[in-house]
DNA sequence: TCTCGATGCCAC
DNA sequence: AAACGTGGCATCGAGA
């Protein structure tokens, strides 16, 4: 079984991977001076507020400074202090709860937002480009423990998009004269595959119907209808979503849902209610785990758990955890889109368009191209085929009810896919 | 100049 | 406070 996932899942990519990194994607350098310059200005003003407000100036970076000064200084009283050290916890989950107490927390937030986006993209970016003003990124094939790709040098799987201001880099990530990135992302890929593994009826109808558990349970938590959905609460769907499948506790789960804790154990019931086979099912990897003391992924790509049968309860529980989510992820984001990187190559090359699009990104479930605009059309359809059909095509003709469904866009930088 | 752990935060 | 999971990386502060 390894040796398969090696032979035919593995190797078949090395080359591919190479060759996006060689490939590199473009890097628009003047348009990330211009953001630098902006946001350094603004990042100025707020540092003098802040100071202002204060009345006194320190180290706005330095958590422990700051958590002196909002709280030993200006009095302000927060709920939790850290546990080891002593210091205050000043990290954004804290400081929301004091934004009415005191208006230097809003300048703090906005503060940190500009500070990130500056310090790890804005102004490292562009200074990584070699002189084909292309950013040749590492993508490592054997990153992590689940079988996902990681990136690094820079990272290149978390360009932001949460925010206007932090989307507004993806901009700089552009197309060559005559060329579009052509984007494509799998739809709700774990819930997907938890069906699938699980056999779950409920939500196995649900994606036969076509439609969409990240809208519907923020529809139902925010209490608007499926049309008003936006990104930001459709986001929030998906840590919920997640969240539950992967072992989230009730108090956190309460967070994310914004009410009571009955409400969120009575929103935790009653998902595990409608998927009971998900819950069965998520139970029986547990009791794999424990007497094996490994779990697999659909095509049985392992990962030990050697803390699985511990008696330090934080130890046991924590590789449980792990042990449900290594299936599941393996499933989505190693198998599945490691064979959509073969298959798609296959495919461009027996239809001569190898020459035509260039793989320049992958961000775990979605593969980003580089493509003449020409074949634009014709090439979006040749990888989003390869991509739906990855399972049956595989060595293992994997049958289910379950569609891999994939959108895809396009556009002339990485910001403006649509 | 480097390492290290802690803190914090970006993405999927 | 915490105990959804997988990552990378900037910064601080202590220590070489
Ligand atoms: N455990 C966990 N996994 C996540 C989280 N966010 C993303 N993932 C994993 C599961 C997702 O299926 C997968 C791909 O992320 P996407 O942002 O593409 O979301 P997804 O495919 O579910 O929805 P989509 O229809 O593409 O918007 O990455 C998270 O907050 N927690
Ligand atoms: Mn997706
Ligand atoms: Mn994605």
């Amino acid at each position: 079984k390894l040796d398969k996932i090696y032979e035919e899942i593995e190797k078949p990519i090395i080359h591919i991977i190479k060759k996006m990194q060689d490939y590199g994607i473009l890097i628009d350098k003047k348009y990330f001076e211009n953001l630098s310059k902006g946001y350094h200005k603004e990042l100025d003003k707020l540092t003098d507020k802040i100071y202002k407000i204060a009345g006194l100036e320190f180290n706005i970076n330095s958590p422990k400074q700051l958590g002196e000064v909002l709280f030993d200084k200006m009095g302000m009283k927060s709920s939790k202090k850290k546990n080891s050290n002593g210091s205050f916890s000043t990290k954004v989950s804290v400081l929301e709860e004091l934004e009415e107490n005191n208006p230097i927390i809003k300048e703090i937030l906005a503060y940190r937002e500009l500070q990130k986006l500056l310090s790890t993209y804005i102004d490292v970016i562009p200074k990584m480009t070699g002189e084909d003003d292309r950013l040749h990124a590492k993508f490592l094939q054997n990153g992590t423990t689940t079988g996902r790709f990681s990136s690094q040098d820079p990272n290149l799987q978390n360009l932001p998009i949460k925010t206007e201001l932090g989307k507004r880099i993806r901009n700089g990530f552009i197309a060559g004269k005559g060329y579009k990135l052509l984007t494509f992302d799998y739809s709700q890929i774990e819930l997907r595959v938890a069906a699938m593994l699980s056999g779950d009826k409920k939500m196995t109808q649900i994606f036969c119907d076509g439609k969409d558990i990240h809208s519907g349970v923020a529809s139902f938590v925010f209490g608007v209808p499926l049309e008003k959905i936006d990104g930001e609460m459709r986001r929030k769907a998906k840590v919920i979503n997640f969240g539950i499948i992967y072992g989230m506790g009730v108090s956190s789960l309460r967070k994310s849902l914004g009410g009571t804790r009955e409400e969120a154990q009575k929103f935790y019931d009653n998902y595990f209610n409608q998927f009971s086979g998900l819950r069965d099912y998520l139970e029986g990897v547990k009791v794999f785990a424990m007497k094996q003391v490994y779990t697999e992924t659909l095509f049985g790509r392992r990962r030990y758990f050697p803390n699985i049968n511990s008696r330090i309860p934080f130890l046991k529980n924590m590789a449980e955890r792990t042990a449900i989510n290594a299936p599941i992820q393996g499933t989505a984001t190693a198998d599945i889109i490691k064979l959509a990187i073969r298959y798609s190559e296959e495919d461009l090359k027996n239809a001569d368009l190898l020459n035509k699009a260039h793989l320049v990104l992958q961000i775990h479930d979605e593969l980003v191209y580089e493509v003449e605009e020409g074949f634009l059309m014709e090439i979006e359809k040749v990888i989003k085929n390869a991509m739906q059909t990855v399972l049956e095509r595989s060595y293992l003709h994997y049958k289910t009810n379950v569609p891999l469904i994939v959108h895809s866009g396009f556009g002339d930088n990485f910001g403006e896919v649509k």
